[in-house]
DNA sequence: GCTGGCGCATTGTTCAACAATCACTTGCAA
DNA sequence: TTGCAAGTGATTGTTGAACAATGCGCCAGC
């Protein structure tokens, strides 16, 4: 009876998994609006799963801070504050710059940070500034892989949803993530080198950069 | 039935996350064998919860790298490998050194870390080596609480946990704890004059001498 | 207009059931 | 005895329904 035609894949998995994927690619997509409560019984009619496996699921994206839980009241996607936007960006700081600072230049990741680039100007000429955004986020998440830690990558993955989270808060797509194009094939072009304290310095300013930006336009539009 | 003598009160929170702090303590206190299988319908009977809350702790705590599941094959407790210590202490160096280079000298961690020096040298004394690992890894948590960032607490928290797993695979706590404790009140003292520097890189010191204690004892016995 | 209580919807938790998968044992043949 | 195969039992994965507990909104009454 059950019939996934979206997921027609990933049968490989527990279904609770495929479904917690699902929705992490909704709430990136922006197709579940920031506060938007999430009924228990419509949801899990709605995906054609039960109420039991849709509470896995809800606990698993609750641990990654991508949903909301009020006891009695229910799970709502999260709205990042600004405090989080902060906290977020000073864990980027801390994790990215001291991995590009300690990395081995020729270390495999960076054929990852090398592909996101590609990706992310073909992107941009097309002005797909969502996929520049996920092209971006690619790019750091290869910075963070050169420290070859398992629990750094994944701590990151989850800040990185976060983030995109906030993002899909915002309008002005274009003013956020233009701008980072070209400052990341730079700082490849650095590690590259082996200039890899002038990076992590580069990288620094940068990320202030960004923050500053996004807490501007969060501060217009949010407030 | 169940008596909690730690954990009384608990009764704000849901069902799951009792349960869920409930088996944390469990494999803290080495109650639960590395490796073991936990079976759903034994340990629900057990713990007097039905499986469906039983499975939204496992999936919590498997989260948390406390458990370690197999598709149609369960869950058993995680086994540390080598390769995990690595990459704790990989991440803790990076994590804690930053944490504590960048500190304000009278930012009010002070005093949870003051209040951990003081309760270590204490157990230390009536030689209850558990309560020395545990006043030592408040102590750490304290240095991490200096970066005042939420995500990294509670990362930080999953780490000492997993750790703390390995550690119950040991035996000879003595000869892993106790040598931390004057450490511990140096680091302190450093901290509180300003020195966060140089308290830094002795701290960066002190994790690899203590990783590779770790390393030696685990290559020991486990292998 | 405000307050108090009632009904209703939703969540928190449990129970029972069944399909899917794996482990183990038994039986058979070489 | 050893190796292989099929069957059997046990455990997990998932579902559906049930009921208590909690919070929300509505309405009556003052």
């Amino acid at each position: 009876m059950p019939m996934h035609p979206a997921s027609s894949r990933s049968e490989s998995t527990s279904l609770s998994d495929a479904v917690a994927d699902r929705i992490r690619q909704q709430l990136i997509h922006g197709e579940l609006r920031a506060g938007q409560r999430l009924s228990e019984a419509a949801l899990s009619q709605q995906l054609d799963i039960s109420r039991n496996t849709l509470r896995e699921v809800f606990r698993t994206l609750i641990k990654e801070g991508l949903l909301r839980h009020e006891p009695n009241r229910g799970v709502s996607v999260a709205t990042p504050s600004i405090a989080d936007i902060i906290d977020i960006y000073r864990v980027r700081r801390l994790i990215e710059c001291q991995s590009l600072e300690k990395a081995w230049p020729l270390h495999p990741a960076h054929k990852q940070m090398r592909l996101a680039v590609e990706e992310a100007q073909a992107a941009r000429q097309a002005r797909d500034w969502r996929t520049v955004g996920s092209a971006n986020m690619a790019f750091h998440a290869g910075i963070v892989a050169l420290s070859d830690s398992e629990r750094l990558s994944t701590m990151f993955a989850h800040l990185a949803a976060e983030l995109r989270l906030a993002f899909g808060m915002l309008d002005d797509p274009e003013y956020l993530h233009a701008p980072f194009v070209d400052h990341n094939a730079r700082l490849l072009q650095m590690l590259m080198e082996g200039q890899t304290p002038e990076a992590a310095r580069e990288l620094e300013a940068y990320l202030v950069q960004s923050e500053r930006m996004v807490l501007a336009v969060y501060a217009r539009q949010v407030a």
